[in-house]
Formats: C-alpha cells, structure tokens, sequence
RNA sequence: GCGGGUGUAGCUCAGUCGGUUAGAGCGCCAGUUUGUGGCACUGGAGGUCGCCGGUUCGAAACCGGUCACUCGCCCCA
C-alpha cells in the first residue's frame, strides 16, 4: 500500500483496454437490438435480501463473495454480484409486471470478493439480456441464438463450445435430487471435502465438480435427465428442437448445474477452453421463480450474462480512435486564426487535434506519430494569402487550400460522417 | 480461503560466486534541421532494484514478513 495503486482485483480502463471493452459491448448491443432487446440500467447496489434470497444462502457468490456495507441510515446494501436479480427486482419495482413479455439488455460492472486471476477480477463487467414473461422453450432458444450471435460478431464463436442441460422443473429436481444424494451417501467417505460439504448444501453441485475422484464416482450416478417429468422433458426439446432447425451446435452436458439456485429448466454455458482457468464465456439459463423469491407474481424469464473482460481478451486488441486532422499554426500570429479553423472544422462533424508545445516540427513529428492523417498547417504567409498548407501525412503530398474552402475540401477527402476518431489503416 | 511462480527505467528484459558507479533494446526529450513528420546519426533525462525488517565488512542477489501480479484449486462472467 506504500505505493498508490487501484484496489486488489480492480484496474484502470486506458483508452487502449477502454476500446477493447467498447468493441464487445457496442457488439452485443446492437446484436440485442436486433432481437428486441431494449437497454436498461440498474443501480449497482441494492439492499442486500434482493441478492441474498433469491441467489441461495448456500451459493459461493452469497457465502463469500459479495462486497456488503451499511450506510448512515444503517441499511445493509450489497454490490451487485450479478445482474438478473436487479433487473428481476425493477420489474417489480416498476409495475412492469402489467407490459410482459419484457426483453432487457444491460451492461455494467459487477463485484465479487475473489482472489483475482487472469479473466477474473473483483470489479469485472458484464453484459447480459434478460427476457422476461415468457414460458416455452422458444424464448430460451432466443436468447442463447442472441447470444450466439454476439459471439460469432466479435469473432470468437468457434472459440466456444455450447454446453446445454435441463435441470428440470421444482418437481422433477427434487426427484433427481433424491436420488442422487441416496447414491453419493454410499460413496460420501470417497468424495472430496467440498463436495461432501456440497452434499448436505447443494448436492446438485457435486454434478460440477473438477475433483478427478469425484468424477470417478459421478460416472455411475443417477442422470438428471432421466428423473425429468413429462413437462420438463417437453420444455427441454422444444428448445434443443429450435437449436437444431436455427443450425446452432450445442452438446448435451448433463453434468452441466449453474451455480445460482434460481435457475431450473435449461442451463448452459459458451465455453472456451483459450482463457486458462477461466472457461465460461457467456452462460445462463431460466429463472421462472426468481420473481417471487423476491417478492413478486410468478413471471418467468430466461437470460445470460457475459463477460466482458473474458470476451475482449478473445476477440483481440482494436485501434484506438485518433482524430484524422491536426491543425497547427507555424507562428503565434496565426494561433488564433489556426483555431478559429479548427472549429468549423469540428463543426463539419471531423475530428481535429490542435496540438500545442514546440516549433512546428515538433508537432508535425507528435501528429504523424499518433497516427494522425492530415495536417493544416498556417504560416504568415498563409495569413496573409487566406490560405492554408493541407499535407497528407501518409502520402507526403501538399498542396495550398483557401481556408474558405477547407472545410469542404476536407469532408471531400474524408466523407461525411466519417470523420470522427477513424484510426488510419492505411 | 488454499498451493506454486514472479516483482530491476514508461514497456520488454539482462544483471555471473553477495563486491564498490545497476545495464540493454524500445519508447520519451533534445540537437543535426529558424516554415514541415517518417529515415539516419549524436546527446540527454528517467531507478526508494515492490515494501518493511534481518543476516553480512558489504544485499538487486541470501533469509523472514508483507503487498501486488500471475498459474492452478475453488467458483464463476
């Protein structure tokens, strides 16, 4: 701490991290739009029951993960670990429960208390949709096609895998869950000690566990999909059948248990296996009652969230935006007349840096090492003529413009709408 | 919360067996170039060797602690 530096598991943005994150929102996004959804926002505190109730008292993300406070007023309030809860608890709050269906996109930052690892970080952020009202097992075909699609825009879609599991309604789980807790009892002294903890917790979760031992006896355990009930069953393959007919791959993985205890029906999760440790991607699945957990009616939804961290690393590096125009003024009689033009030129829509410091050498050597194309250079002698020096800094090439024709003359080589922040390809 | 690895210039990294003045490349600044960038050459700035303590005549190096990063466990986005 004798050194100043951002909180453990926090970082700062820089403009070239900034563009990789924006690539991955503005993606998923205007994917979304695309399928109906509508961005949204909620705080990112709430009091602690709304993520404390419906997440399970006994998940890992409540347990131990959540960054909690009290206020002067002494309420309780928790950083928001995740975002289906938040956005659940607007519906109620908003009476939006009368508008259903209801299809929302969010993207901000989440916190969990957790030793940080690469693609893992105590302030990370995510982007997720929700769709909420709904009940067949088309909306959930929706929104993993959503997701998908966001994948394939930024690329790394063959870098993932689609894992899909159905847990099954309240009836068809507590079946299963029988069962399996009748089967590892027998083999409790052989599990390891989490997962022994897990069997009088969450025994579902044992279903997930990377212990080579545990996985020796899980071959043999009863399978979720074989306590599903007529419904469950039904539910599940209208949504595989929708997958199919759409042609987007996934594998059945019964094993496949998400870690929040409001999710029942279809689970599933983009995994990757190019992040290390770190595999999920984008995973989801549907919440029919979350909504009451919280107090609310009964309405269902189905949803996922992503990360961005993860999906900006996969997707690789973007050029950060630099303005395509540098106007400098050659002497201090010319400053002024030098930023009156770069204004109209701002107002023409194209973005212009009006570097200052040093002769004009150096700034030249500043635009060109910034990736900046044109240069508008004003001397005494363009003062006095109305003109200006326009140099294209990649091609070498200069000519002398009448600065009333500068505007004209720039968005004739730029074009229109297209001169904002472009980094140069070329 | 548990285990392993790593912290030397803005960045990537050398630094021998513990030895006196800690280096390189890139980047940055300046000059060669008093109205013009890239290339080249020359010069310069920049270091609490992560931090605290210990061992020693002497520590960037060895030991302990601590902080951070990193890989894995766990968990998940």
């Amino acid at each position: 701490m004798s050194r100043l530096q951002p909180a453990r598991g926090t970082s700062d943005l820089l403009p070239d991290a900034m563009a990789a994150h924006r690539q991955v929102i503005t993606a998923a996004r205007e994917v979304s739009a695309r399928y109906g959804f509508q961005e949204m926002a909620t705080p990112i505190f709430e009091f602690a029951e709304v993520f404390s109730r419906p997440l399970g008292d006994s998940s890992d993300v409540v347990t131990k993960e959540t960054y909690n406070f009290t206020d002067r007023g002494g309420e309780t309030f928790t950083l928001r670990p995740e975002n289906t809860a938040g956005v659940v608890r607007a519906m109620i709050s908003n009476g939006l429960t009368q508008s259903l269906p209801l299809k929302f996109f969010y993207a901000g930052p989440m916190f969990r208390y957790e030793r940080p690892q690469k693609g893992r970080m105590r302030q990370f952020h995510q982007i997720g949709i929700e769709f909420l009202g709904p009940r067949d097992g088309l909306a959930d075909a929706e929104i993993i096609a959503c997701g998908a699609r966001v994948l394939s825009d930024l690329g790394v879609l063959d870098k993932c895998k689609l894992h899909l599991n159905s847990l099954g309604d309240t009836d068809s789980r507590q079946a299963y869950r029988s069962a399996l807790v009748a089967f590892l009892e027998r083999h409790a002294d052989d599990l390891s000690d989490d997962s022994q903890a897990r069997l009088k917790t969450n025994p579902l979760r044992i279903l997930d566990s990377k212990n080579a031992g545990d996985r020796d006896i899980l071959v043999d355990a009863p399978r979720l999909d074989a306590h599903l009930n007529a419904e469950s069953a039904a539910h599940f393959k209208a949504v595989t059948t929708a997958l199919d007919a759409a042609g987007i791959k996934w594998e059945f993985d019964p094993l496949l248990v998400r870690g929040l205890d409001y999710y029942c029906h279809t689970a599933f999760e983009f995994i990757t296996d190019a992040l290390g440790a770190q595999g999920t991607v984008l995973g989801g699945g549907r919440y029919d009652g979350l909504s009451e957990m919280l107090g609310g009616p009964p309405v269902a939804g189905v949803g996922w969230a992503a990360g961005v961290e993860r999906l900006a690393m996969l997707a690789g590096d973007v050029p950060v935006g630099v303005p395509r125009v540098a106007v400098m003024s050659a002497e201090p009689d010319a400053d002024s007349t030098a930023f009156a033009l770069a204004e109209a030129v701002r107002a023409a829509g194209i973005a212009v840096d009006l570097p200052s410091g040093g002769n004009i050498g150096k700034r030249m050597k500043k635009a060109d090492r910034a990736g900046i194309r044109y240069a508008v250079i004003l001397g005494g002698q363009e003062l006095a003529n109305g003109t200006v020096q326009l140099r294209d800094l990649g091609e070498g090439a200069q000519q002398e413009v009448a600065q009333t024709d500068l505007v004209a003359r720039l968005l004739g080589i730029i074009g229109k709408g297209d001169g904002a922040m472009k980094s140069d390809e070329s």
